[in-house]
RNA sequence: CGGGCCGUAGCUCAAUCGGCGGAGCGGCCGGCUUUGAACCGGCAGGUUGCGGGUUCAACUCCCGCCGGCCCGGCCA
């Protein structure tokens, strides 16, 4: 058995699928949709379920649709169904022509649910939502009939035609579906269907001031677009009855509803709620803050898109309630950075270097390899010079035998360059680092070993100091310290005490080799021993570009340290 | 003793119609390396929530418990 044989391909809703289309439940091809309600930007949480409608019509050859669900004016607005399209898009999905919304039905639905009042299967209530709240009846109780129910169909088509017509005030009459009182599911219970809201739509205007709730809406939406399965989050399940009660009394096109446990990320929040917060009350820059959870800031944070279809993938759809360790997403943005990421050098806490003695003035260009992953990336030059920068944390006074890097009187490799060995340390009055005095090997160029044979364990970046560009990089961590951040920590009843103060580090005098001075927007590059990184194109100024740290690399090294230290 | 859904490794998921419980991630150890990355090899980790029953055979079917999540918007 193969690797790719093992991996989870197939789930639950596959499995319904092809029991469907097997005893001609419905004719192929498969119709999905995604449906957001555009009231604000969408998250990973959604990316969930973009990935499970999109990916299952792909891989049956069927089509899924968009759906603006804009039912409820009052919290949609038009930046939102703008910036939600862009977000589905650049996770690498097209709906092509099939972009609808709820509102382009709302005059059929407004005709279905007439035919419901005839038929005697609806009424207007006139209690107020504090009444009707009352009479639902509890969790172990069951409700008690409006004394509205039994009005005669007539009348309620009349009120109906007079909702619409703009008479009443909100929350004066609602149209409701003669269910059952009685029901255990309290969605059974005379569930609205139509509330009368004078709110002016993002796109229908001053047209309706009678808008269908969720539930009337849903499903009718989906038939009406004949989609074959509706595939939704699990708190709907107990609201398919009440899907399916519509559906059969009109008889139209029936949609199967099947419903998935959402995914849920530790270190990460994915209520709307709680990102608003964070948004309002300024412990992130905005929705488009790297650290955010939103697509537009994980584009911004150099997230490629494909990490997160593939991380959907790889943890597989189930019923059950759930917790992915982020470190699974993390690794899936480092699989696909591996393989496409351009590999530059930059080096983030300067030390200056010294080689004494390489011929004064002298400058070469050293051939690097774009990215040893992809053998079509070819190389680049990068120019050397007899004054150099490395990490300062590549060079230690008092090394350890483990420590493979710079010290004095040690050899080590800078990358494509040359071998070079630590001669002197200069420091300042206050002790401080500020210079090494190195020499270097002129048989070693390109890195390559020197012909007597010698070894060396450690390479370095480096930058050349004479030709480096500055730049302001911002290395982000998790926003949060716990693994729920939901759950404010012991002695708080506060979940925002959970907010790191670490998400966030600026470096001002960050170095980076002359090539990175034409970094485009929109690529993530490696900046190799360090991470990965991409340009802000938002806050980049014609002096200073700014870079976002899109992830670390995985670093032996510093776990090695952090185990000795703990 | 309201209803619905769900319990398999630390995490996420597999396991044909009932036939020797596996994978990825994470962890640990080792190899390789011009990135302490990547890559390669290995190891640990399970009373399949618990208790009964049916069966030659139960993660799988039946019964009973226990635990978790969801539901009382004129939100979606």
């Amino acid at each position: 058995m193969t690797q790719a044989d093992t991996k989870p391909t197939t789930h639950f809703i596959k499995a319904f699928i092809d029991e469907d289309l097997a005893c001609g439940r419905f004719d192929a091809p498969l119709v999905t949709r995604f449906p957001p309600e555009p009231n604000g930007y969408l998250h990973l949480g959604h990316t969930k379920a973009i990935c499970i409608n999109f990916g299952l019509a792909k891989a049956y050859g069927g089509t899924c649709h968009l759906r603006l669900d804009d039912t409820n004016p009052i919290k949609e607005k038009q930046e939102y169904i703008d910036g939600i399209k862009q977000d589905i898009r650049w996770l690498g999905f097209d709906w092509g022509e099939h972009e609808y919304y709820t509102s382009d039905y709302f005059q059929q639905l407004y005709n279905w649910a007439v035919k419901l009042i005839q038929a005697g299967k609806a009424y207007i209530d006139e209690q107020t939502a504090e009444q009707i709240r009352e009479a639902r009846g509890t969790l172990t109780t069951p409700g008690t009939h409006s004394p509205f129910r039994d009005r005669p169909a007539a009348e309620s088509v009349d009120l109906f035609a007079r909702m619409k017509a703009g008479e009443f005030p909100d929350g004066s009459h609602v149209l409701r579906a003669k269910i059952d009182m009685a029901s255990p599911n309290l969605n059974l219970r005379d569930p609205v269907m139509y509330r009368v809201l004078h709110a002016s739509h993002p796109r229908t205007g001053d047209t309706w001031c009678v808008y269908p709730m969720y539930d009337y809406a849903h499903g009718q939406s989906d038939s009406i677009e004949k989609i074959t399965h509706s595939l939704c989050s699990l708190e709907f399940e107990d609201h398919r009855p009440l899907y399916d009660w519509f559906i059969s009394e009109l008889g139209i096109f029936p949609t199967r509803q099947i419903e998935f446990a959402r995914g849920n990320i530790t270190y990460t929040v994915t209520s709307k709620r709680k990102l608003m917060e964070l948004v309002d009350q300024g412990h992130v820059t905005g929705w488009d803050d790297p650290r955010m959870p939103t697509l537009t800031a994980m584009r911004r944070r150099g997230y490629p898109p494909n990490a997160i279809v593939d991380f959907w993938e790889t943890v597989g759809v189930a019923k059950r309630e759930n917790n992915i360790e982020v470190a699974m997403l993390e690794h899936c943005v480092r699989t696909e950075l591996n393989k496409t990421a351009p590999r530059r050098m930059a080096v983030l806490d300067p030390l200056k270097v010294v080689i004494t003695n390489y011929p004064e003035g002298q400058t070469e260009e050293m051939d690097c390899i774009n990215n040893p992953e992809d053998p079509d990336a070819g190389t680049r030059k990068v120019p050397f010079c007899g004054e150099l920068y490395i990490e300062r944390e590549d060079f230690m006074e008092d090394a350890p035998k483990k420590f493979f890097r710079l010290a004095p009187g040690k050899e080590v490799r800078l990358r494509s360059a040359y071998w070079i060995k630590c001669e002197e340390v200069i420091k300042d009055d206050t002790g401080k680092i500020t210079e090494l005095r190195c020499t270097y090997d002129p048989q070693t160029r390109g890195g390559n070993n020197p012909p007597d044979g010698r070894k060396v364990k450690g390479t370095l970046h480096w930058v050349s100091a004479q030709h480096a560009t500055n730049a302001q990089v911002r290395l982000y961590d998790h926003l949060f310290t716990a693994e729920d951040p939901t759950t404010p920590p012991k002695g708080s009843d506060n979940w925002l005490d959970n907010l790191s103060s670490d998400s966030l580090k600026t470096l001002d005098h960050v170095k980076l080799e002359p090539s990175l001075a034409d970094a485009e927007a929109g690529v993530t590059y490696q900046f190799e021993r360090v991470g990965y990184f991409c340009l802000d194109a938002t806050d980049t100024t014609a002096d200073l570009p700014v870079f976002n740290r899109t992830i670390t690399l995985k670093d032996a090294w510093a776990k090695m340290q952090k185990k000795k230290g703990g």
